[in-house]
DNA sequence: TGATGTAGTGAAGCAACTCTGAACTATTCT
DNA sequence: AGAATAGTTCAGAGTTGCTTCACTACATCA
């Protein structure tokens, strides 16, 4: 049984709270910022629209009546509610407050962007910032979903209502585990390699192709510790984005490069916090 | 430091948990009773007065982003607020609940209406009547200041402010201790009469002397049970309304009347539950 | 007693808001 | 593909709410 509410304004509820405030109309008038005839006409209005008489009139000044307590205690809350929204609202417009979700493939998260992100952290303490590491793909099935404002991945993929915005350029590096690497390409491998489906895994096969090496795959994952260490083992060799190598091998052959870039929902309205942080990302 | 509040209507509040909870917004105006136009308006009027986006598009479709739970909690909880004020205004607009303070002198309270206050509590459970019982004097003060919403008292005062209208008339009569009242007006007395200051009082003094009978005043109380004690201990005569005289006495010789009105605050907008009860009181 | 100042109300005019209806555009269904 | 559905935008009309100005009631001071 929705009764139809009365349609109140914030605005009004204030007159009031002002009214019962301020010794006279004219001070609570000039408090609010407002004509004297304006405060006096809304509270005529608020009257009418809640329908019970709110004033007493002793001659030509009105006085809240003690009946109207109600009311008044009501004004109060709203506007105190009112107020919180305000700054909630103040402190997400300007990005100092409110929920940030990001998603950086680990590259991303532990190599270029670290400092970024701890910096960003810093400066914005209130803002709640959570931080999902994943492969290209699962990231991008978040930002489409709206599970993530934001996203770092690796640049080529195309998703519908995805739009993204390229941010540096990374070179991907053959690393080999004792001697450095043969002088003949058709002697290179065997590898570990990222896992099918990934897309830096679908750039250094192509790469190696290109240059005529052979291709065979002995041990795959998403992680880079595990392919090192597997590289360390003897496993075979590995192609890795150099800031993932780690610095117990030597400095590697480029063979390829792929692009990292910012990944957003398409028609998102533009998050502030999301707007800074990318700002940050771009340098 | 007052920031500036947004001026929030409650109608778009309720746009926006209308849109939360219906499966489409076309539902949403329907159930609120207003053009999908109107309400997707409202909607955007919203979000530009919070300043934070609210919602995401996907394609031609606006969807409640997540982010915005707080703004929608707090539509959730206005409306609740508002809803109860609603009822509370009804309530009181139909009398059937509120506060309503009245005051009568003891006569009338325990004399004339005390089957009227009975039936009126009865009818108005709801209503939370508080009754004060003092003298004339003391209650129109409290009429002019706000403290009472209505009183019946005795007539013949004239207060600014103060309005009144005669509700009866009551005969004032003399009764005397043992046997009857002498046959000599001049023997009658001594007395014991309402305290000075009383305006019954001063009926009683006015009647005797128009019928010459001597004044000499032994005791006086405003409580009408002092005086009828002190006349059964032979202390002397007394002038009372006859409902106050009690069946001890005889039907006492009718010298006066007064008459007992009904005051209100001149000014006072109409209490819908003061209007029942004066209805009822006029019979 | 009248002059003056203060507090609040009411009317006119104007700007902002908010509704409706109609035209329009994606999206979904068949 | 064509029709139906959902939502938007636009233009126009009605309403609201503000300011300014005139006015009244009351108080104060001389």
């Amino acid at each position: 049984m929705p009764s139809a509410l009365p349609d109140l304004s914030i605005r009004q509820l204030d007159y009031l709270v002002a009214v019962s405030t301020e010794p006279s109309w004219a001070d609570a008038a000039a408090r609010i910022g407002v004509s004297p005839s304006a405060l006096s006409q809304g509270l005529s209005e608020l009257e009418r629209r809640i329908g019970v008489p709110l004033f007493d009139r002793e001659g030509r000044r009105r006085t809240l009546r003690p009946t109207a307590e109600p009311v008044l205690a009501h004004a109060r809350q709203v506007i105190a509610l009112t107020s919180d929204l305000a700054d909630w609202a103040e402190r997400t417009r300007t990005g100092r407050a409110g929920e940030l979700r990001v998603g950086m493939i680990d590259a991303a998260a532990v190599g270029h962007f670290t400092d970024v992100l701890r910096q960003f952290r810093d400066d914005h303490p209130e803002l709640h910032l959570t931080l999902r590491v994943a492969p290209s793909g699962e990231l991008l099935d978040e930002i489409e979903s709206g599970d993530l404002d934001l996203a770092v991945v690796v640049g080529g993929h195309t998703r519908r209502g995805v739009h993204t915005e390229s941010l540096m350029n990374e070179p991907l590096a053959v690393f080999t585990p004792t001697r450095g690497l043969p002088r003949d390409v058709a002697a290179w491998g065997p590898w570990v390699l990222f896992a099918q489906g990934s897309h830096t895994r679908a750039i250094a096969e192509e790469a190696l192709q290109r240059l005529g090496a052979p291709t065979t795959i002995v041990a795959e994952s998403n992680q880079p510790e595990v392919l090192r260490t597997m590289v360390e083992l003897g496993v075979g060799s590995t192609v890795l984005p150099v800031v993932q190598a780690g610095s117990d091998f030597g400095p590697g052959r480029v063979i390829a490069e792929r692009t990292l870039v910012l990944a957003r929902r398409d028609g998102a309205a533009v998050d502030p916090a999301a707007e800074m942080l990318a700002v940050a990302l771009r340098n």
